[in-house]
RNA sequence: CGGGAUGUAGCGCAGCUUGGUAGCGCACUUCGUUCGGGACGAAGGGGCCGCAGGUUCGAAUCCUGUCAUCCCGACCA
C-alpha cells in the first residue's frame, strides 16, 4: 500500500473533543472521524487495525471449539418482555435504543443478545446429545451511553465479540467458563496487551460467577483493587477486605444501649460531630436515606447504616436491593439520595438530615403519596458489628451516646455494603495490602446459570427424559475497545507504538527524498520483497520532505520504520523500530533476512509457549 | 438529571466588553526556493459567525428563546 492512496489526514494539532492520550493520537494519525457523539467511522488504518483484532479472536474462539454466527441487531421487543429486561434496558439506564415500526411493533436495537441466542437455543437445541455448544458472533452493538466519551472507548456505536454457551449442567458450564478464561488470556497476550483477570460484579447481565479482563492504563474508568502477592485482584465495585478495627466508645452502652441524648447543634456532618467530642468516625453509625424505584413503578426508600469512616458501595447496595425486592417489583431502575424535595413532592414530613439514627420510624413515611410505607433497612457488618456507638437521635441537633442495636430495638439485616479502598487489608491475607490500579474494561466473561433459560423457557431433554432449562454462559471481548486501550498502553510523545500483532502494517518504507531515482527505485524494491516474504507493508511515496515524513511514522505507530536515504547509492538502509530506540544501518540486501524472523515472532504478541 | 462552559472556514482559535458588514495559525490549490525530524516566500480558494425572533439606520457583537456540543457531578446530609 502507498501512503498517497491511503486517503491519509493526520492533524498537527489535537482536536478539542479529545482528552485521554488513546482518543488523541487516533484522531490526530486519521484512525477515526467522529461523525457524533459516541458515533465514530473507522477509517482505512483503523479498520486494518479492527480486523486484526477480529481476527485474533476469531482465531482463539474457534480454538476453543466455538461456532461463529452473526445475529440480527433489530430485535422484537417481545424477545425483551419475555426475559423481564424491556423495562430496564429502555426505562431505568436506558441503554437500548428502541423504536416502533410503521406498523407499530417495538424493536430495539441490540446491546446485546441473549434473549436471541436463547431463543434460538431453544428452538434448535432439543436434546442433551446436542451440548454442549458455544456460539459467538463479531459485529456492531448498540448502547444508548448517557456520556459518551474517550472515542471507541464508551461509545454509542462498538463493535463487540460475544460468546454464549449452553449445557446439560453446572459441570458443563464451569468447562466453558475455564475454557474462555484460557482463550482470553490468550487472545490479550496475542494482541499484545498486558491484561489482568479481576473479580467483577456481574451487573445488568445478572448471573453467578464473572471475572473481567482489564487492560492497565492511566485512563482507564475502572478502579481495580489487587493485592501484591497476585492472589487477590477486583473491581472496586466488587472488592472485599476486612475493615480497620473500630475504636471502642468510650463509657460503652448508656441506658442500656437505648442511649444518652447528646446535643450537637450545628453538627450535620460526621466530621462535624468527631471534632467536636472527641469521637473517632469508627464510632460513628452513619445512616443514608436512599430512594429504590423499580420496573413496576414502586418507589421503595432505603435505610442504609455504615459505620462512619466507612464508604458506600452502591454497586453492592443495588444487587442487595435487587435481591430482596426484585422477584416482588421487577428490575431496579434507579438509587437516588432521598431529599427534602422528594419528601415535599409525597407529602412527607421533613427530615433531620445530618441527625438521623438506624431507628428511625417507618411511621414517618405512612403519609406518602406513592411510596412503600416502610424502610428497607440494611446495615454493613462493620456498623452492625459494633457493640456501642454513636448516631442520631432523629432530632436536629440532638444525636445518641452509648447506643446498640438491641438497646435501639433493632433487628438489622446485615449484609455486605462497604467500598473497599486502597491500603484495605486483605481478606485471604491480613498482612496484604491492596494496590490500585486504573483498568480498561475489555473483556467480561459469566456464568449465566439458568435465568434466562428459565425465563425464556428454554429447555432440553435430559438422558432421563425430563426436560430442564439450559445452563448458560456469555463471554464478550470490546473489540474496538481493545484496539484503542492498545495505543492507551502502547504510545510515546511522538504517537501510537502498534503491539505488531495488531498495527495496520508491520513495516513502513520510507524514501527519504522522493525526487531521488536511487532512492524511490530501492524503496519500491524493498516494498516488493517484503510483500513476497509475505509482511504487510506500508510505503511513504508522497513528494514531502523526509522530517514530516517521520513525524507521520511516528504519529502512525507502525513497528518497524525502513528509511531509504543517503545509504541508498551505497545499497544501505536504515532500519528503525518504533517502539524500541537507536537505528540499524545496514545492507539493502540483508534486510528481509534481518527483519523477517523479528517480525514472526512479534505477531506472536506477548504469548510465551 | 444537576452544575459549568462553548458554538465564527475542514481542524485549532481571536474578534463580542465599547454594534459599522470577518480575521490568525494549521490544512487545501498554484508558482518559486528548499529537501534526514511537522521548511520559506508569493499568490489564491473556502464562512447564512449554530438556529429563530427582537432592539437598531445598521447585529458575529446587545436582548429573548431554542438547538447542539464539551467538561464535572449524579454518593456518605
Amino acid at each position: 500500500m502507498r501512503v498517497s492512496r491511503l486517503m491519509l489526514v493526520t492533524l498537527r494539532e489535537d482536536p478539542a473533543e479529545a482528552e485521554i492520550p488513546s482518543h488523541k493520537l487516533l484522531l490526530r494519525a486519521g484512525y477515526i472521524r467522529r461523525l457524533a457523539p459516541g458515533i465514530y467511522a473507522y477509517l482505512p488504518l483503523m479498520w486494518r487495525v479492527l480486523r486484526k483484532v477480529s481476527q485474533v479472536v476469531r482465531e482463539e474462539m474457534d480454538a476453543a471449539g466455538a461456532l461463529e454466527t452473526l445475529l440480527p441487531q433489530l430485535q422484537p421487543a417481545d424477545l425483551w418482555r419475555r426475559s423481564g429486561r424491556w423495562a430496564g434496558y429502555t426505562a431505568g439506564e436506558g441503554i437500548m435504543f428502541h423504536l416502533q415500526d410503521r406498523q407499530g411493533r417495538e424493536l430495539g436495537l441490540g446491546p446485546t443478545h441473549e434473549e436471541v441466542i436463547t431463543t434460538l437455543a431453544a428452538d434448535l437445541l432439543r436434546s442433551y446429545r446436542q451440548l454442549p455448544v458455544n456460539l459467538y458472533q463479531i459485529q456492531t452493538k448498540f448502547r444508548d451511553e448517557i456520556r459518551p466519551r474517550f472515542g471507541l472507548m464508551r461509545g454509542r456505536e462498538f463493535i463487540m465479540k460475544d460468546a454464549y454457551s449452553f449445557h446439560a449442567d453446572e459441570a458443563s458450564l464451569a468447562e466453558a467458563y475455564a475454557a474462555m478464561d484460557r482463550a482470553y488470556r490468550r487472545i490479550f497476550a496475542r494482541c499484545g496487551l498486558r491484561a489482568v483477570a479481576v473479580e467483577a460484579d456481574s451487573g445488568a447481565i445478572g448471573g453467578s460467577a464473572s471475572q473481567e479482563f482489564m487492560v492497565t492504563a492511566e485512563a482507564g474508568e475502572d478502579l481495580i483493587l489487587a493485592s501484591p502477592d497476585g492472589r487477590y485482584a477486583a473491581n472496586q465495585e466488587r472488592a472485599v477486605s476486612l475493615p480497620t478495627a473500630a475504636r471502642p466508645l468510650p463509657g460503652g452502652l448508656r441506658r442500656g444501649g437505648a442511649g444518652e441524648p447528646l446535643a450537637t447543634p450545628g453538627e450535620a456532618t460526621i466530621e462535624q460531630l468527631c471534632a467536636g467530642h472527641g469521637l473517632d468516625p469508627s464510632q460513628v453509625v452513619k445512616v443514608l436515606l436512599l430512594l429504590a424505584r423499580f420496573e413496576d413503578g414502586a418507589g421503595q426508600p432505603l435505610l442504609v447504616a455504615l459505620r462512619g469512616d466507612q464508604q458506600l458501595n452502591d454497586v453492592k447496595l443495588a444487587n442487595a436491593v435487587s435481591a430482596r425486592l426484585g422477584a416482588e417489583h421487577g428490575a431496579l431502575l434507579d438509587l437516588s439520595a432521598i431529599t427534602p424535595e422528594l419528601l415535599a413532592a409525597q407529602d412527607l414530613p421533613q427530615l433531620p438530615f445530618g441527625y438521623l439514627g438506624p431507628q428511625l420510624d417507618d411511621r414517618l413515611l405512612a403519609g406518602g403519596r406513592s411510596w412503600a410505607r416502610g424502610f428497607l433497612r440494611l446495615v454493613d457488618p462493620t456498623a452492625a458489628e459494633l457493640e456501642a456507638f454513636v448516631c442520631g437521635a432523629n432530632q436536629t441537633d440532638q444525636h445518641l451516646v452509648g447506643a446498640s442495636w438491641s438497646g435501639l430495638e433493632l433487628q438489622p439485616d446485615v449484609v455486605d455494603l462497604r467500598a473497599a479502598q486502597p491500603g484495605d487489608r486483605c481478606c485471604h491475607d491480613a498482612d496484604q495490602r491492596l494496590e490500585a490500579t486504573r483498568g480498561i474494561e475489555v473483556g467480561h466473561i459469566f456464568q449465566l446459570g439458568r435465568k434466562y433459560s428459565t425465563a425464556m423457557e428454554a429447555c432440553f431433554t435430559t438422558e432421563t427424559g425430563s426436560s430442564e432449562p439450559f445452563w448458560m454462559g456469555c463471554y464478550g471481548i470490546g473489540v474496538s475497545r481493545l484496539a484503542q486501550a492498545a495505543v492507551e498502553q502502547h504510545h510515546d510523545a511522538n504517537g501510537i507504538c502498534w503491539p505488531l500483532a495488531i498495527a495496520p502494517f508491520e513495516v513502513l518504507v520510507v524514501p527519504a527524498n522522493a525526487a531521488d531515482a536511487v532512492q524511490a527505485e530501492l524503496a519500491e524494491h524493498l516494498q516488493a520483497r517484503l510483500e513476497e516474504a509475505g509482511v504487510e507493508v506500508l510505503l511513504d511515496d508522497r513528494p514531502e520532505r523526509a522530517g514530516l515524513k517521520f513525524k507521520d511514522g511516528d504519529l502512525l505507530g507502525i513497528p518497524w520504520r525502513v528509511v531509504v536515504g543517503r545509504g541508498a547509492a551505497e545499497g544501505r538502509v536504515e532500519l528503525v523500530e518504533r517502539a524500541g530506540e537507536g537505528s540499524l544501518d545496514l545492507p539493502a540486501d540483508a534486510l528481509v533476512d534481518h527483519l523477517l524472523p523479528r517480525i514472526r515472532r512479534q505477531r506472536r504478541g506477548l504469548l510465551e509457549d
